[in-house]
DNA sequence: GTTCTAGAAC
DNA sequence: GTTCTAGAAC
């Protein structure tokens, strides 16, 4: 989230021997924005000083419009509180470095070290590094911090290094936890770091190249190389910086990128096929250009992508950007490896290009054989659902199925896949140097790709989705420019597309719909519902739910001031620090105000007008995932800390409050403040509906069906029954007083460690898998 | 969502 | 008389 002032209080926190010394000389002297050390062993006077005189110097600095770095072991909360209140009284963001090497490795360099500011060094020092070690406690985004970053490495020492070295007076940072961490300590503090490291998936350390090194290093050499970098060499350094600065655009202002549903391409035919690189990049730049001329189009964003930092293909995109002017927002570029965007790159993207061979099959190299090894099994079969071939210039989406890794870890919904022109007289169908041709099937590749995008967005994803032809698309464009012109297009996404090409997919659009045709021998076989069944559908929903007010499911709920506790909450997380647990672009995670079990968290989307699952759309889809994602990392800390547990990952399908939040909670159900008859249905009846339920209903029908006020009452009034053994309890305290003997196992949970969530609940009200 | 409380149920 | 529920108020 942005704030308009970008200074931070960057707080290095590690006992001494971790290096916070060396990291200040680093960034000081040569960083994009002002800093100012607050060294508590020299403040005064050359001499160590006290916490109060530190904060005095870190006021003044803040108010001279400097940065400040907090150079002190800032072992616990105590130490850490007054600055962080310093932090917050000055609207600054708090940001912290945690240097969590082993105790080993900082008695080694404490030990070794000749020169220390505050004269502690020499071989006693171990025991004050073992002292301070044992009194530690990680930080918690809780405590106030924005962004805390964990580094158990010198390279992801490193990499940190270089993000602040880089970070300029106007930039600003992602809020969340970066990095990862091992803790060997107990409690809370080891279920918040396990979090932390579970956070990496989702939020990400953001630098590909950065991460390889890194991780090539530790292969080669386990361990910790004390003092020495780990950045192989100089060239490495420059390109890891160069990169770095690449993403700068992506990383700093995450505002104007929040909500933006995206698409991550490689570069198509440049590779095995030879295709010009700069007629290729020019083709790019125009064909976004183009799309981004639809004003529809505005909320979309394009991702180039290329795995190496020294692309020649990433030199020229970006060239051309500048020369024409696109605003980088809307095509970024980045370095990476695309099928892991998020948890290497920190790049969420909801659907990504496969550069395709026309079998559509995996194998190869390069994009091709990544991506499918990547996604599983999955990706073959659901393919093979939607096309067997692809011809030069087309494209066809996927919906990528819930199992498929790619999806649950990158949170990537759809694949495209896209075939370009041959140049390689090697290789099938060569154009043998007509670039008169293959520029307009790159184009018409582009546009195809573009367009599939962006009706995949705009709700088509309930359609076949087979954007495939049999003939080339130039070929096609020929032929059928003057049968189709004037065709609707889609919803007018293409509107703004050049005519030949409108008409071309428009073409692929209508031949997508049409049932019986030739063309369809190449479309889905899948049965999806099409617009019109759809229609009748959510007509159906409205109906069988008795609700003709379309304001219960509309967000135009209105929302009494209690009801909009979560609301606030995602609006200011930093003034809710003492529940809030992890914070990203998209949710909120808190612990439950009034748990109703022994653990119980909310996951909270931070989507204006998304109140409840009702609200809910096919575009939603990548944000219920991310939330179920989020909801399942948490579950499985927990269950680290207490594995007798059993969790479930759930929406209330009226929920009280305003704000889409998902409940992940223990089964045991135990919990004083669960009193009435009302709280303990609306956990195990149908009026709880898990989450994967919700997905899957999302994915095949485009939305909930709502639940209708009398569902609701007869939901909620049911008799209690014991969620174990399904028998009838009298009232509350004699259900309670039976749930303490109760030994019945929870039926139909799937064998621990894993979660949850599928069970057979009490009172079924309505088969989750059918659209009704 | 919780708290409070009148009145039903026991 | 005590326990429990359910609706109003916030």
């Amino acid at each position: 989230m942005a704030t308009t002032d970008t200074r931070i209080m960057l707080m290095l926190v590690g006992p001494p021997g971790s290096g916070k010394s060396t990291i200040c000389n680093k960034i000081i002297p040569n960083a994009a924005r002002p800093w100012t050390r607050i060294c508590q062993d020299v403040i005064s006077k050359g001499h160590r000083g006290t916490r109060v005189q530190c904060l005095k110097q870190a006021a003044s600095a803040v108010s001279k419009g400097s940065s400040i770095l907090i150079d002190r072991c800032n072992i616990d909360v105590d130490q850490r509180r007054d600055f962080l209140e310093l932090a917050k009284e000055r609207g600054i963001q708090a940001h912290a470095l945690v240097l969590n090497f082993p105790s080993s490795v900082c008695i080694q360099r404490a030990t070794q070290r000749t020169e220390h500011e505050g004269g502690l060094l020499g071989p006693d020092v171990g025991r004050v590094v073992n002292h301070v070690y044992r009194s530690r406690q990680l930080p918690i985004l809780g405590e106030g911090f924005s962004r805390i970053t964990y580094c158990r490495t010198d390279a992801e020492v490193e990499k940190a290094v270089t993000l602040y070295l880089q970070l300029h007076t106007e930039d600003h940072l992602p809020f969340g936890i970066f990095g990862s961490t091992v803790y060997e300590g107990k409690g809370t503090l080891q279920f918040l770091a396990t979090a932390a490291r579970d956070d990496e998936r989702e939020v990400g350390v953001r630098t590909q190249q950065v991460q390889r090194t890194s991780a090539q290093e530790s292969q080669a050499s386990p361990g910790i190389k004390p003092g020495g970098s780990s950045i192989a060499n100089k060239s490495q350094d420059l390109a890891v910086e160069k990169e770095e600065k690449s993403t700068l655009g992506i990383l700093f202002d995450s505002d104007s990128c929040e909500g933006k549903t995206t698409l991550a391409f490689p570069s198509i035919s440049t590779s095995d096929f030879q295709f010009d690189h700069e007629k290729a990049a020019d083709i790019i730049v125009k064909a976004a250009i183009q799309f981004f001329q639809d004003k529809d189009h505005a909320g979309l964003r394009l991702i180039f992508v290329d795995l190496s930092p020294n692309s020649d293909m990433l030199a020229r995109v970006r060239r051309n950007l500048v020369k024409e002017g696109l605003n980088p927002q809307q095509l970024l570029t980045h370095a990476g490896d695309i099928t892991k965007l998020r948890s290497s790159g920190g790049l969420a993207c909801n659907m990504i290009t496969n550069a395709a061979n026309w079998r559509l099959k995996p194998g190869g190299g390069g994009v091709n054989a990544a991506i499918y090894k990547a996604a599983g099994h999955d990706l073959e079969q659901a393919t093979k659902q939607y096309a067997s071939t692809l011809n030069p210039g087309s494209a066809v989406v996927v919906p990528l199925p819930l199992s498929s890794p790619l999806r649950k870890v990158e949170g990537v919904t759809h694949v495209i896949h896209v075939l370009g022109p041959n140049m390689n007289p090697q290789r099938p169908n060569c154009l043998a140097g007509d670039y008169v041709q293959g520029c307009q099937i790159l184009r018409a590749t582009y546009a195809s790709l573009f367009n599939a995008f962006s009706a995949t967005v705009k709700g088509q994803a309930s359609l076949p989705l087979g954007f495939a032809s049999q003939e080339r698309a130039g070929d096609i464009v020929a032929q059928e420019s003057n049968k189709f012109k004037n065709g609707g297009g889609v919803r007018g996404g293409a509107s703004s597309i050049r005519p030949r090409l409108a008409n071309a997919f428009t073409i692929l659009m209508n031949a997508a719909k049409q049932k019986g045709t030739g063309e369809l021998d190449t479309m889905p076989k899948r049965k999806r519902p099409d617009e019109k069944e759809l229609n009748e559908i959510h007509s159906e929903i409205t109906r069988t739910a008795g609700t003709s007010d379309a304001s219960n499911t509309h967000g135009t709920r209105k929302w009494d001031a209690w009801a909009q506790a979560l609301r606030a909450i995602v609006l200011h997380p930093e003034q809710h620090a003492s529940i809030v647990l992890q914070v990203t672009d998209e949710a909120v995670v808190i612990s439950d105000q009034y748990p109703k079990a022994q653990k119980h968290l909310l996951v909270i989307a931070r989507r204006d007008g998304l109140d409840s699952i009702e609200d809910v759309c096919i575009e939603h889809l990548p944000v219920l995932q991310h939330l179920h994602s989020l909801g399942e990392t948490w579950a499985t800390s927990l269950l680290k800390e207490d594995p007798s547990l059993v969790f479930r990952l759930g929406y209330h399908w009226v929920p009280s409050m305003q704000q889409l939040h998902m409940h992940v909670i223990s089964q045991d159900l135990d919990s004083p403040v669960l009193k009435n008859k009302k709280h303990w249905n609306s956990f195990t009846t149908d009026f709880f509906r898990d989450s994967q339920d919700i997905l899957a209903e999302v994915e095949n029908c485009g939305r909930v069906k709502p639940c209708s006020p009398e569902v609701e009452d007869r939901l909620l009034k049911m008799e209690l029954r014991c969620h174990r053994c399904h028998t009838a309890q009298p009232n509350m305290p004699r259900l309670k007083s039976h749930l303490r003997s109760c030994k019945t196992p929870l039926k139909d949970l799937p064998q621990q460690p894993h979660l949850i969530n599928k069970r057979k609940s009490l009172g079924a009200a309505t088969s989750s898998s059918g659209c009704r």
